[in-house]
DNA sequence: TTTACTTTCAAACAAGCGTTTGATATTCTG
DNA sequence: CAGAATATCAAACGCTTGTTTGAAAGTAAA
C-alpha cells in the first residue's frame, strides 16, 4: 500500500477542493457536486467521508496560518510600531494574495457577513484571538489612557480597512478594471493602511496625553 | 375605484416585502415564497408583476436616500471638516439604524460581497457616485498634494471603517452580546470614525506640506 | 347584463440541492 | 486464497427553488 491510502487521498482532495470552492462561492453558493467534480470523486464521497456538507466545512476550516502570523509577530524582536506594520503586511498578503495558499483565510472572510453553521467555530477560534491580538498591539502603541470601548473601535477601524479590500473586490474590479492584487499592489495597500492607522493612533495618544 | 388600484397595492406590498427580505437574507438567501407570504400575495404574483425575481430586485433597489444624503451635504454651509463629520454621521445612521427606513441601503450593502444580477446597476448608480463624492471631500480636506492613488486609498480606508460595522454584525454580536446599534451607539461610532479618519488625513496633509 | 380585460390563485413543473441506497470494486485480515 | 471490512459508484430520493399554467375572481366599459 502507498504511504497514503486511497481513502486518505480522496479525503485530502475533497478538503482541498472544498477550500477552493467555498472561498470562491461561499458556503451557500458552493455545491457538493462541484466540489466532488473538482476532487475527481463521486457525489456520495462527501457524505461518506465527512457526514455532510457542514462536516466538510468544519474540516476544511483551518486557522493555522492566521495563528502562525500572530505567533511570529509576538516573538518578533521589534518595537510595537514596526510589529504593527509587519502584521498589517502579513495579514493583507494572507487575505489578498491569490498565489499564496491563503484560501482558508479567504474562506473564513467569506462567511463573516453570512452566518453559516460554522460561524461559531470561526469566531471563537480565529476572530476572537485576532481581535485580542490587535487590541493588545493597539494598547502597546497608544498606552492605557483610552477607554476599552475606544480601543475596541480602533481595532475595528483597522480591521475594517483591511477587510474592505477583500469584501469589496467585486465592486472595485468594476470601478477600476485595471485592479489586480499583485504583490506590489498588496504591499502598497498594507503600507497605506499602516500609515493611516498609525497616524490616527498617534493622534489619539497625544490627545490623551494632553487631556 | 380607489385612488390606488388593487394591482398597484399588491405591487407596492411586494416591493416593500422584498426590501425587508433581501436586506435580511441577501438576494440568494431570500425566497420568492417568503416575500409573497409577507406581502400577503400569491407565489405567482412576483412573476406576474415583475417578470422574475431579478426584476423584483431591480425595482426594489432605490438609491434616493443615499443620493439625498450627498446632495444635502454638498449644499451644507460648512467647512469640509464639519461636512465630513456630518457625512459619516448620516451615512452610519443610514447603514446601521434599524428604525430608519434604510433597508434600501442595507440591501445594497448586502450584495457588495456577493455579485448578483443587479450589481452593475448598484455600482454605476450608487457606489461610483459615492466614491466620487468622498474622493472630492477628501481632496478638499487634504489638498492636491497627494496622488490620486493615495487619495483613493484614503477613501477606501474611510468606507472600510464604515462598512465594517455592517458586514461584521453577526460576528460582533457573538463577540459582544450586549451590542445594539441604537442611536447613541451609532453616533459614538460615527464620531470615532470621523476622528480616526480626520487625524489620519491631517497627518497626510502635513506630511505633504513638509515633503 | 354581456363582453373583454386584468388580476389572483391553487397546483404543478423542471431544475437543482444535499443526502441515501444498494450494488460493485477495492483493500485489509486471518 | 477466502472472507470481512472499506471505499467508490450510478442512480434515485425527498425537498426546495424560481417559474408556468389554466381556471377562477374581480374590474371596466358597452
Amino acid at each position: 500500500m502507498n504511504e497514503a491510502t486511497s481513502s486518505e487521498q480522496t479525503r485530502a482532495r475533497l478538503i482541498e477542493a472544498a477550500r477552493e470552492v467555498f472561498s470562491q462561492q461561499g458556503f451557500q453558493g458552493a455545491t457538493v457536486r462541484e466540489i466532488c467534480r473538482r476532487a475527481g470523486a463521486n457525489v456520495a464521497a462527501v457524505n461518506y467521508h465527512f457526514g455532510s456538507k457542514d462536516g466538510l466545512l468544519a474540516e476544511a476550516l483551518n486557522f493555522n496560518q492566521l495563528r502562525l502570523l500572530q505567533a511570529a509577530n509576538l516573538v518578533a524582536d521589534a518595537c510595537p510600531l514596526v510589529r504593527f506594520r509587519l502584521f498589517i503586511h502579513d495579514f493583507m498578503m494572507l487575505l489578498l494574495d491569490e498565489h499564496s495558499a491563503s484560501r482558508q483565510c479567504r474562506m473564513m472572510a467569506r462567511e463573516l457577513a453570512d452566518p453559516t453553521p460554522a460561524l461559531d467555530k470561526i469566531v471563537t477560534e480565529a476572530i476572537a484571538p485576532l481581535h485580542d491580538f490587535l487590541n493588545q498591539l493597539v494598547r502597546e502603541i497608544v498606552g492605557d489612557g483610552i477607554s476599552e470601548a475606544e480601543r475596541l473601535r480602533c481595532v475595528f477601524s483597522i480591521l475594517g480597512q483591511c477587510s474592505f479590500y477583500y469584501h469589496s473586490e467585486p465592486v472595485l474590479r468594476r470601478l477600476h478594471p485595471g485592479l489586480r492584487y499583485q504583490r506590489d499592489e498588496i504591499e502598497a495597500i498594507a503600507r497605506h493602511i499602516a500609515d493611516f492607522s498609525l497616524a490616527a493612533l498617534s493622534a489619539k495618544k497625544q490627545a490623551d496625553a494632553a487631556g
